[in-house]
RNA sequence: GGAGAGGUGGCCGAGUGGUCGAAGGCGCUUGCCUGCUAAGCAAGUGUGGAGGUUUUCUCCACCGAGGGUUCGAAUCCCUCCCUCUCCGCCA
């Protein structure tokens, strides 16, 4: 969430970050008018309690020194003083979790670097890399390679769970495994990072740190009988990790991965991208995320993208990196870089990658803050990427190394996890 | 599922109705001391909010959360949440 203050103080500035983003501003002036209110009565209560705290004070002395009857005239005093009080003070709570319950549907604001543009068609590329592979034979989408081959099957996916599920068999579940294998090795052997094992299911005030609730609910998967939600990405439980925690400024930044699998409803996805298992109700992901100081976030974003893009560098797949408009940003993010691969059955770049910097929306959502070098308290910030989508990198694979004969060669930086060069 | 224990400042930990925002310790900061390091000595050190004479100040709140009793609650009562232990079940 954003600070209050913010709202507060520049209403103006918040309201036009919402138009840039495309939102209605509404929500600004709602949380302006319940803030007066608060700050209004918070005073006068306060007030009252100054009252009320000096006269206790001296019904203790005189229970001491003084006559019954003046202690009995100071304790009705009190109990006045103490009604009004309690009037006062209902108000107050429900202004106040009026106030709170806005504030958190209250997007980030997008940091000054952020391309102003309604939705997706204002995105700029930022870079290209490779070259989109020339076919000399007819090349084929996954979804009929796969199923060809005997080792992708969606007719037994549906009859299980129903529509965006997938089953694997033999190499392509290996690749699956292969991939995992080889993203968490390059970014903890290589990049820094620390790996991390997650519990898959996590509690509503988690999914809260991370902005999926409460905005977002209808679109996690919720297990009703203990209000759990499955995760839809790794960023909830790595991000939440160091929730209500004091963090020392040296130990930053903190680099964690891990591999999860992904949970999403896709609600309001009807009809896009229904073939093959590009959308799908349940992945598999290698995430990264960063929790750093707010000096140097905007540069370690730069650095996790770069570690996102090694992984398609290194299996050779073609991509470029796009800069999300301020229309296209998600709920939580100040910035983001989405990074799309080359596919051929799109005959275009498909996003496999988003890279974020939250700045300190999760933090304060989260609580979690560090002590700078001058002994003050200030929220980190919080950076998340894909590193990256394991489904849709095995597609990219499959359709990008595809033979004339419909085997799929292997990456030289995967064969020593498969140990062989061809699958099929 | 059954039974029990517990949640206090950055951490540990005292505190059962009135100068308790909270002893003590650790940690941290600063200074002194010291060939170096360590140790030692001294002082300081919670967070948030509102206001203001806005680098000095005042007031308020906060001892898991919420309610209650009371002139007054960390302390008493109720509800809830969370953590841990034991038993049962179980990959």
């Amino acid at each position: 969430m954003i600070d209050i203050k913010l709202i507060r103080e520049k209403p103006d500035f918040v309201k036009q970050a919402l138009l840039n983003r495309n939102q209605d501003t509404k929500i600004v002036d709602d949380i302006l008018s319940l803030d007066v209110r608060f700050r209004n009565l918070t005073n006068q209560v306060n007030q009252l309690r100054s009252q009320r705290n000096a006269i206790s004070k001296q019904v203790a002395q005189k229970k001491a020194s003084g006559s019954s009857q003046e202690v009995e005239a100071l304790m009705n005093e009190g109990k006045k003083i103490g009604e009004q009080i309690d009037s006062i003070e209902s108000e107050l709570k429900e202004i106040e979790q009026q106030i709170n319950r806005l504030v958190l549907f209250v997007p980030n604001i997008p940091d000054s670097s952020v391309p102003i543009g309604k939705d997706e068609t204002f995105n700029p590329e930022i870079r290209r890399w490779g070259e989109p592979r020339k076919f000399d034979f007819p090349a084929q989408a996954h979804w009929d390679l796969g199923p060809a081959l005997g080792l992708m099957d969606f007719d037994r996916a549906s009859k299980l769970s129903g529509s965006r599920f997938t089953v694997m068999y033999k190499d392509f579940a290996r690749l699956e495994r292969a991939l995992m294998n080889f993203m968490l090795d390059l970014h903890t052997k290589e990049h820094g990072y620390t790996e991390v094992w997650v519990p898959h299911l996590v509690k509503r005030s988690t999914m809260t740190t991370t902005g999926q609730l409460p905005k977002f609910e209808e679109e996690a998967y919720r297990i009703e009988a203990d209000d759990l939600f499955l995760i839809p990405t790794a960023e909830v439980p790595l991000v939440a990790l160091r929730s209500d925690e004091i963090l020392e400024e040296k130990e930053l930044p903190l680099l964690y991965t891990a591999y999860t699998p992904c949970y999403r409803r896709e609600a309001g996805s009807y009809g896009k991208d229904v073939r093959g298992m590009i959308r799908q109700h349940q992945f598999d992901k290698v995430e990264l995320v960063w929790i750093t100081t707010p000096e140097r976030s905007f540069e370690d974003l730069e650095k996790l993208v770069s570690h996102a893009e090694d992984v398609l560098k290194r299996l050779e797949l073609p991509y470029r990196v796009i800069q999300l408009c301020t229309g296209d940003l998600g709920f939580g993010a100040a910035k983001t870089y989405d990074l799309e691969v080359w596919l051929p059955s799109y005959n275009a770049y498909k996003e496999i990658s988003s890279c974020s910097n939250d700045t300190d929306f999760q933090a304060r959502r989260g609580n979690m803050r560090y002590r700078r070098k001058d002994g003050k308290l200030a929220f980190v910030h919080t950076l998340n990427g894909s590193g990256v989508a394991i489904g849709r990198t095995l597609v990219a694979v499959v359709e990008n190394y595809q033979r004339p004969d419909g085997k799929i060669d292997v990456p030289k930086a995967l064969q020593p996890y498969l140990g062989c060069e061809v699958l099929g």
